[in-house]
DNA sequence: GTCTTTTAGTTGTATATACAACTATATACA
DNA sequence: TGTATATAGTTGTATATACAACTAAAAGAC
């Protein structure tokens, strides 16, 4: 009996998507081209180039006339909360920016932390509390809790001109995130650390960030809610 | 000297597109099959595919083996900030919801209100308050600024089991929104409308959102801090 | 050595063809 | 009438071919 068989284009896709999966072929990495996958899979040009055509439709691949096809860049689907380097955001703007470190610890996992980053309850993790400043302003309170696991060498990291987020992002590629927004009061803590007026709100973003093996880390993010917004555009198709 | 054409297909997809954008061919439209385009545009049939595959990939149109190609629902690209029904999203949540019309006029269009929809200086515009309760509770203020070109007959709806977002999607389908996400206090009238606690932060989300012709509506949204949240999953590819 | 031209390799566009897979309808048969 | 079958129309997959457009590096001219 004739078995149930993939299209061949299919296997093609299947076969780039894993190697990127695996990490053998990076970001900006070049893909054999549309006459090495014919040879390679005996198939012809048009359907090795089906193949190509869909991943750069869906954002996978980039391709240039006369040079080749590459690897993309991860990048966010959603146009909202881009996982963003705030030290970036904050010099496009023109500002000068800065940050403090204000804690960098190990400590056994508070019980939502653990249930977030799918521990074992009380494991011990990796702490980081940061302010970031705009100008001397500070405009961002950053607590983070990292899974040890995909980030061993969290405490040595120094974090004075690259934040978190970009380390992690070197040694876990992060694949997915989800994001709650809420308005609340700071505590006393917070408010002086933000330079807020007293009973002002913060805004509150806590994001799960995810790579391919697992939660990575469990960020709560506040920002005084009179010097800081969040932006998004919907484009209906 | 030859003038520089568009590739075939990219007319053709053009010529589709464009069909779509002035309502010819509606939600759910059966769209010219393969053959059909083969013909009305004398190109081969893979040119003609070509087209087509590319706006079902980008979700314009929708095709079924066997059957044919039609013209997708609109639907929003991002995962984030759905322009959802609240009236739904609290039925889905197994609790009653019921809103109170606070006010509903013609006003002339304060000057940041005007500059967002695009009119001149204190052009009229239709303007309601809506509170929204969930099982007695206030969850949302809503506050909107309609241009009467686009909702002639904003005045007459009833806003009690329909809300306005609605009533809009159907005189005007929206293309595009843009949001911002902030945390203010209330001032004394919200705080009371929404029963909140003296000091307690809200929520506010600002949309202004868009049809094909121009901008429909400014809309601002309250939510207590304590009893909101805003959710949101990000997918990197 | 420097500039220009050629060339090989790559992706982009387009055609022609063939068959497979699926859907709905029309037809033939019991 | 009801059921099975055939048929026309549609999209899906795949091949073979040709030429255009573009890139980078090699070859040639000065």
């Amino acid at each position: 009996m004739t078995q149930h068989l993939l299209p061949r284009y299919q296997q093609i896709k299947h076969f780039i998507l894993d190697k990127i999966e695996r990490g053998d072929w990076p970001e900006s990495c070049k893909v054999p081209s549309e006459n090495a996958l014919c040879q390679q899979f005996s198939v012809s040009r048009m359907t090795a180039r089906k193949a190509l055509q869909e991943l750069t439709a869906s954002g996978v691949l980039m391709r240039q006339q006369g040079l080749g096809t590459f690897v993309a860049p991860l990048r966010p689907q959603s146009s909202m909360l881009t996982i963003r380097n705030i030290a970036d955001e904050i010099r496009e703007r023109g500002s000068g920016y800065r940050n403090r470190l204000v804690s960098l610890t190990e400590l056994p996992a508070p019980q939502a932390v653990a249930i977030s980053l799918e521990l074992p309850e009380s494991a011990r993790v990796f702490h980081s509390i940061i302010v970031h400043y705009e100008n001397d302003m500070p405009l961002q309170w950053e607590e983070r809790h990292v899974n040890p696991r995909f980030a061993p060498d969290y405490l040595q990291q120094d974090f004075a001109h690259q934040p978190p987020n970009v380390y992690l992002n070197q040694v876990a590629a992060l694949t997915a995130a989800t994001h709650m927004v809420e308005a609340i009061l700071p505590s006393q803590t917070v408010a002086t650390a933000l330079a807020m007026e007293h009973g002002a709100p913060c805004l509150k973003i806590t994001r799960r960030s995810w790579c391919r093996r697992g939660v990575v880390s469990l960020t709560r993010l506040l920002h005084p809610g009179n010097r800081y917004r969040l932006g998004d555009h919907l484009q209906f198709t």
